[in-house]
RNA sequence: GCCGAGGUGACGGAACCAGGUUACGUACCCGCCUGCAGAGCGGGUUUAUAGGGGUUCAAAUCCCCUCCUCGGCUCCA
């Protein structure tokens, strides 16, 4: 089936197709490296790792490029209360940064690309700009005209009078209010380079451009980031490229993720609730946090509550369990019984299902409510048979491995960890004093070793046991 | 002021674009299973689609109005 995605720029949904047949690039704006990274980041960094996993799960041969800002007002300002070097700093956070995404299963992108390592393409892409009057020099460094380019705007879908009206402190150098920074000129105790126009460094929204362009082109297929980006950041991507290539669009899909919220509240240090990507895997593991924004769909925003995330965190230990026992069922060769024959049914429906949910503009939950649908099934299974047929049960896993792995879940193998010796003894003790109807003394057992964090459960396929969980 | 998003059960959250069983998950209750517990399965949780009007055989979905919440317009994923 087509893909079918959300454009911001048009707001409607549309086939997906991409400008060279089966080859897609994408580029998703990266963070701006002056702290650690936050759950915002986290959820508009894994809904992204999510459709690339898709694209490629669909055949796409897919090039998925993330710039990072480190060069960059904040940096410079975080920089001088460390007395820090700039640079360093922002290597550091970078650092973090990627250390955070990696905890957090997000393996897609295929090269980050740093600001201060594309200056030439930046200067060469002003100079551009000025060649064909988009952009001039000031005092204080070279601007952006947007008088010049009609379109701006039409992302954010803004009257660009409109936009002449909210400015704070208008600079006199520049032509037009809203005009932009290109290439900022030095200041003391800056970072700078040189350039035609003097010492300096870029604006914000240049790198991004001059990034993209020299790895994927003046066109290409999707263009995505947070929904705070749109303007003015994405709005001025599109005057800077489309002005320098005379082409039009930049981008085919514009896609942005819902804002996060924390309890009602736009998370801000001010308010006290900012929440770091590092400080959240210390309480919840990081396929929890996945199946918890996963759980919304990529455009709306997110409140984050403590107990949505025990509530995720509870589906997904039931979505382990289901397949942890599959493995541990015994396995036949023979064929099928009428029960299995259903589920290998079941099994094709639960895959389209997910596959078109994912295919109407990666509707991630709703293709979640398929593994939850085949997960029952299977335990149903479970209730009926105390072994399964070995084929099926292959498919089975594979299944959940497959399709989970798309949303970068259930990837833990269950921990063949071995209990010592005397707790194994324990268990082999009680199942005798079970034999024997002995309850009171087997519940003793069962009691002593929950005391040592050691749960047991008997099936009808046997004894198990499993760790506390915290 | 301008632009935008949204208001669905106890809670989270789909379905809205292409009108016709309110998916799925969590919590709680009952039943089955079990010696018990847990897990699992089945059923349920008083009127769940903000309110009002309209179009229609039919509206969560389309149109209009009202109320409320949140975000952007300055750096932001």
């Amino acid at each position: 089936m087509t893909i079918r995605i959300y454009n911001s720029y048009t707001r409607k949904k549309e086939d997906f197709k991409p400008i060279s047949n089966k080859k897609v690039r994408m580029f998703v704006c990266g963070p701006t490296v002056y702290d650690f990274s936050h759950l915002g980041h986290a959820r508009t960094y894994i809904a992204y790792d999510v459709i690339a996993k898709w694209l490629r799960y669909k055949g796409f041969d897919l090039f998925y490029l993330m710039n990072i800002t480190d060069i960059d007002d904040k940096i410079i300002k975080r920089a001088k209360e460390n007395n820090e070097d700039p640079i360093k700093l922002a290597r550091r956070f970078e650092e973090y940064f990627f250390k955070d995404m990696a905890s957090l299963g997000i393996d897609t992108i295929n090269l980050y690309a740093r600001a201060s390592e594309h200056i030439p393409e930046i200067i060469d892409q002003i100079k551009r700009l000025i060649e064909k009057g988009f952009a001039y020099v000031t005092k204080t460094g070279v601007y952006f005209d947007v008088s010049k380019f009609e379109d701006y705007g039409k992302l954010s879908h803004q009257d660009p009078e409109e936009l002449k009206r909210h400015r704070i402190e208008p600079d006199p150098n520049k032509r037009n209010e809203q005009d932009f920074s290109l290439w900022k000129r030095r200041k003391e105790g800056e970072p700078y380079w040189d350039s035609p126009w003097g010492e300096g460094r870029p604006g914000w929204h240049i790198e991004d451009t001059a990034i993209a362009e020299k790895y994927l082109g003046q066109q290409y297929d999707i263009h995505g980031g947070g929904a705070d980006l749109i303007f003015p950041h994405h709005e001025a991507e599109i005057a800077q490229m489309e002005s320098v290539s005379g082409k039009k669009p930049m981008v085919r899909y514009w896609l942005h993720t819902g804002f996060l919220k924390v309890k009602g509240k736009k998370m801000a240090k001010s308010l006290g609730n900012y929440i770091t990507i590092r400080d959240a895997l210390k309480k919840y593991d990081a396929e929890t946090l996945r199946l918890f924004f996963l759980s919304t769909y990529y455009r709306s925003p997110i409140d984050f509550y403590e107990e949505k995330i025990e509530q995720a965190k509870r589906a997904l230990e039931a979505l382990q369990r289901t397949v942890d026992n599959i493995k541990e069922l015994n396995k036949r060769v023979d064929g099928l019984t009428e029960y299995e024959k259903t589920l290998e049914k079941i099994i094709e429906e639960s895959r389209r299902g997910f596959e078109d949910a994912m295919d109407d503009d990666f509707n991630t939950p709703l293709a979640l409510s398929h593994l939850f649908n085949l997960a029952r099934e299977v335990n149903k299974l479970f209730n009926k048979q105390k072994d399964v047929n070995k084929r099926l049960a292959d498919k089975l896993i594979a299944t959940f491995k497959e399709l989970g792995g798309i949303f970068g879940l259930l990837q833990k193998e269950g921990i063949n960890e071995e209990l010592p010796e005397e707790l194994r003894m324990l268990i082999e003790k009680r199942k005798i004093l079970k034999e024997k109807k002995d309850w009171k003394a087997a519940d003793e057992i069962r009691k002593r070793l929950e005391d040592l964090g050691i749960i047991l459960e008997d099936t009808p396929q046997g004894v198990k046991w499993k760790r506390k969980s915290s």
